[in-house]
RNA sequence: GGACUCGUAGCCUAGCCUGGACAGGGCGUCGGCCUUCUAAGCCGAAGAUCGCGGGUUCAAAUCCCGCCGAGUCCGCCA
């Protein structure tokens, strides 16, 4: 709704504007709802103090035909517009009920390739994947909530040595049938590791495992389907208990059998960016990477980043391709995309995160030095169920159960996209399980807060807005903020957008029953319709990060 | 050593790309609020040299340069 808002704000500035930039931003606080800083910028062309421009632009301001600003003023330079609440708020609360479920829905267009978790079939996904997988799971919801045709991608790394040390591992290891399947994998890549790291005449095992799966060789490429199978049964259960799924799984080996990496390797080559001494590598330094992008080795076999060129040309003819990757990949992230240009196809797009560290350094599944993200989920479970049988014993143990579970998959999502990508993470158990104020449940309570009052009401048809209490106010813009801000997370690629969002809606949701009556109040009717609008808004947003939506907790 | 990212109150974090009005939140601390729709809630107080130094600008947390600190990468690994 507030689209419509903006669009009415800058007609009226293009009127007294011209062509200069309407500057719209949120006023700090109590200055109206809505400011344009565009006097500075007019200052100089005009000769004239911002205040001063600011006073003469306002008194040329015509808002006869606005239908949602009813007034604005100038104040320190800046030109404040203040809504017509009525009018906006009753918009609002038609525009929600009437599209429900669909409020907040983009008009974007096309195809995406979304790319996230594709962690390696050696074990279960730990915390660091975790982030990576709930970020792009994020992404993938919003951006199809925005329009977009999105198809989430697992890319399956099958053809390095961690695998192959796995294989070699389920060859003389038992694998314990009774722990979940990434879990007993992890165990056998552990010891296998140790094996491996001990026994030299197990390296040339693992050499000849490597070629004889490269090579197509059926028996073996049957032993490293079945392992990274087996270990994947358990990824997705975890990624299931998240509410992830992935449209499809990609095989890494699948490029090159099927031939599409030597193909790229011709093509590339052939340019002028192509070198060779002793082994075939790209020369990127006209793209300003200094490091060399070796292709093959000097036995003629190919590299991680050569069989993800392949993949990457393969998804570019498919959509737009965006990766959710590990800040360890961020050189990788740079070279590919000077790769697409060289083979003159579209460059992918790039979430990059940065890591989650133990207080005692970073994970390494290969030693067994990892929180997984099935610990963190049972631990926010059982701390989860503590607090509900403390606040609703009154409920049966079935309720108690899956509140606590929905809380807790609520409280580790919400946690992981809170924060920009692009900051380090210092794993605390307490932060991460804190279920109090700005975290999932208190998003969660303020939808189910809505829930209970709706419950004993009819909502009615019929309602007369009249003046807003301060609450009122400030819920009905953020509920007609949804399509902005939405449209702006998946333009921006930042899930934290809606983070941010749907925490200041429960807060001010939360203000407002703080502050005021709904059943039995005089202004029953508008009350009930909006608190449906904010409940609609909530669930919606909630949808778009895979927060569990409760009616009761 | 080079490249990239981060550095905002005791702790966590928003804002930085697109420079403008007293730098927003939260945790923790202190003080209030449950006879009324679930207190996983609300209201209030104290707490910030926006890492440091320079520059650009009428205006810098935001842009530029240098320095310091943390992380990541710099494999014919993946």
């Amino acid at each position: 709704m507030l689209d419509v808002v903006l669009e009415e704000a800058e007609r009226l500035l293009a009127g007294v504007l011209g062509d200069v930039e309407p500057a719209l931003q949120e006023p700090r606080g109590g200055y109206g709802d809505l400011a344009s800083a565009a006097c500075f910028s007019l200052a100089k062309a005009r000769r004239k103090a911002p205040a001063e421009l600011a006073e003469e632009l306002v008194r040329e301001l015509d808002l006869t035909g606005a239908r949602f600003i009813a007034r604005a003023e100038a104040l320190n330079g800046f030109i404040n517009f203040h809504f017509n609440y009525p009018e906006l708020a009753r918009a609002t609360l038609e525009r929600v009920a009437g599209e429900g479920r669909s409020y907040g829905r983009g008009r974007r267009r096309g195809k995406v390739i979304l790319e996230h978790t594709s962690a390696n079939p050696d074990g279960p996904l730990h915390i660091g994947h975790g982030r990576n997988a709930i970020i792009g799971d994020s992404l993938a919801r919003i951006m199809r909530f925005a329009g977009y045709e999105v198809e989430t991608e697992y890319y399956l790394n099958d053809m390095g040595r961690q695998l192959a040390v796995v294989v070699l591992g389920l060859r003389r290891l038992e694998l314990d049938r009774e722990v979940k399947q990434d879990h007993a994998i992890a165990r056998v890549y552990v010891e296998a590791s140790r094996m491996v790291e001990e026994r030299e005449e197990l390296q040339e095992e693992l050499s000849r495992l490597m070629r004889a799966y490269e090579a197509g060789d059926e028996a073996t490429v049957r032993e490293f389907r079945e392992a990274a199978e087996y270990c994947m049964q358990g990824i997705r259960e975890t990624l299931r208990r998240l509410g992830i799924h992935h449209d499809i799984t990609v095989w890494e080996s699948e490029f090159v059998r099927s031939g599409s990496v030597q193909r790229v390797v011709e093509r590339l080559e052939a340019t002028e960016h192509a070198r060779r001494d002793e082994v075939l590598y790209l020369d990127l330094s006209s793209f300003g990477i200094e490091k060399e992008l070796v292709l093959c080795r000097r036995d003629g076999t190919m590299l991680y980043a050569t069989r993800d060129i392949a993949h990457h040309l393969w998804k570019a003819e498919r959509g737009r391709a965006i990766d959710v990757w590990g800040a360890d990949h961020k050189l990788l992230a740079e070279q590919m995309r000077a790769v697409m240009r060289i083979l003159g196809a579209p460059e992918p797009e790039f979430v990059i995160h940065e890591f989650i560290t133990l207080p005692e350094g970073s994970m390494s599944t290969r030693r067994g030095r990892f929180i997984s993200m099935d610990e963190l989920l049972d631990e926010a479970a059982e701390r989860a169920l503590r607090e509900v049988e403390r606040r609703r014993g009154d409920r049966p143990e079935e309720f108690r159960r899956r509140v606590a579970e929905q809380v807790a998959v609520g409280a580790v999502r919400y946690a992981m996209v809170r924060v920009a990508p692009e900051k380090h993470v210092k794993f605390r158990w307490e932060e991460v399980l804190d279920f109090e104020r700005q975290g999932a449940p208190f998003i969660q309570y303020a939808h189910a807060r809505a829930c209970r009052i709706l419950e004993k009401a009819e909502l009615p048809g019929e309602y007369t807005v009249g003046e807003l209490s301060e609450e009122e106010r400030i819920l009905v813009k953020l509920v007609a903020s949804l399509p902005v801000v939405v449209d702006r997370a998946a333009e921006e690629l930042k899930p934290s957008l809606l983070a941010g969002y749907l925490l200041e809606l429960a807060t001010a949701f939360h203000s407002f029953y703080s502050s005021a009556r709904v059943l039995g109040s005089e202004k029953q009717d508008f009350r009930l319709r909006l608190v449906d609008a904010v409940r609609i808004t909530l669930a919606n947003s909630m949808e778009l990060l895979g927060i569990p939506v409760l009616e009761e907790m």
